[in-house]
DNA sequence: AACCAGGCGCATA
DNA sequence: TATGCGCATGGT
């Protein structure tokens, strides 16, 4: 049994819902660039594909309803994904013993790291390279449509690298990914023969992880680090991009504090949504 | 209409 | 090891 005493489970007709203690908020969790495949048109109920499924979850405070799912389904499947075994009030209270993360953890003070699957986080970062967020999500989106399979409701699996390991970037034309339609099938034929092993990689140290991802064309640093921290729960990783690069030099000349190195990736993820959304993060040019 | 985007590969020194 | 450029595409 997975479930810990911070939550607690009740069946209600085919839903279910889970009590927490930490705060969550679906919008500053799935809408903060860890993730690109959820949607939701109200800011209530939030629709994604995890696990090869149609899923809908709502939330009242902290009180999150899984529409249509079991309580086998949570510990299987959303226990892991939504990292319900880590104690975000505990994490965020020593993150505010620095001012600014103390900020950056209030501005979004139901935001939790996602653990996602490796290979579809693998492909989705490659695709973040040099990219905005709404247009990754639209690349993304077509390659569910091109290749995935349908799931009802207008939905598609995400592809699986033996769907993609055949294709050609001129197959790929249609999803609009640029030069990044190499990258995605080099990493493709990579992870389907066998050359990177993502189930290893989630056991290496992460070094060795890092080595392992990079392999495929089109994965630097900072897409393994992406894809180690929201695909394996890596959570000593700390993705440097063009947002959190601004955050050390006019926030943190001096490097970061010390309340940030026990889970440096999850004090990132703080930064960069309050960094990206907050529009006083930084101080007046 | 330039400039930029959750970067990276490659050439050059 | 360190820098600089080009890359596909599209939003601002």
């Amino acid at each position: 049994m997975l479930i810990n005493p911070r939550i607690s489970l009740t069946a209600a007709d085919k839903d279910l819902i889970v009590q927490l203690e930490d705060q969550i908020d679906l919008a500053q969790t799935l809408d903060c660039g860890q993730t690109f495949r959820w949607e939701t048109t109200d800011c209530k109920i939030f629709t994604g594909i995890v696990a090869a499924k149609v899923c809908r979850i709502s939330h009242i405070d902290n009180r999150l309803i899984f529409h249509n799912t079991t309580r086998q389904e949570f510990e299987t499947v959303w226990y892991e994904y939504f990292d319900f075994s880590r104690n975000y009030t505990q994490i965020k209270k020593r993150l505010a013993a620095d001012p600014i993360l103390k900020k950056a953890t209030a501005f979004a003070p139901g935001l939790r790291l996602l653990h996602q699957d490796p290979w579809e986080t693998l492909i989705s970062f490659i695709i973040s390279q040099n990219n905005h967020v709404p247009r990754i999500k639209g690349i993304i989106s077509r390659l569910c449509a091109l290749l995935g399979t349908p799931l009802g409701e207008g939905a598609f699996s995400f592809p699986s690298a033996q769907a993609l390991a055949a294709k050609t970037p001129e197959d790929l034309a249609p999803i609009r990914a640029g030069f990044r339609a190499k990258y995605i099938i080099d990493a493709a034929q990579k992870v389907y023969s066998g050359e990177v092993d993502l189930s290893a990689v989630q056991t290496l140290p992460v070094e060795d992880a890092r080595k392992e991802l990079m392999k495929i064309k089109g994965v630097g640093v900072k897409v393994a680090d992406c894809a180690l921290l929201y695909g394996f729960s890596k959570m000593e990783c700390m993705p440097v991009d063009v947002w959190i690069r601004r955050v050390l030099e006019q926030l943190y000349p001096q490097g970061l504090p010390e309340c940030a190195l026990e889970y440096p990736g999850i004090a990132q993820q703080f930064l960069f949504h309050y960094a990206r959304t907050c529009p006083d993060a930084f101080p007046a040019e």
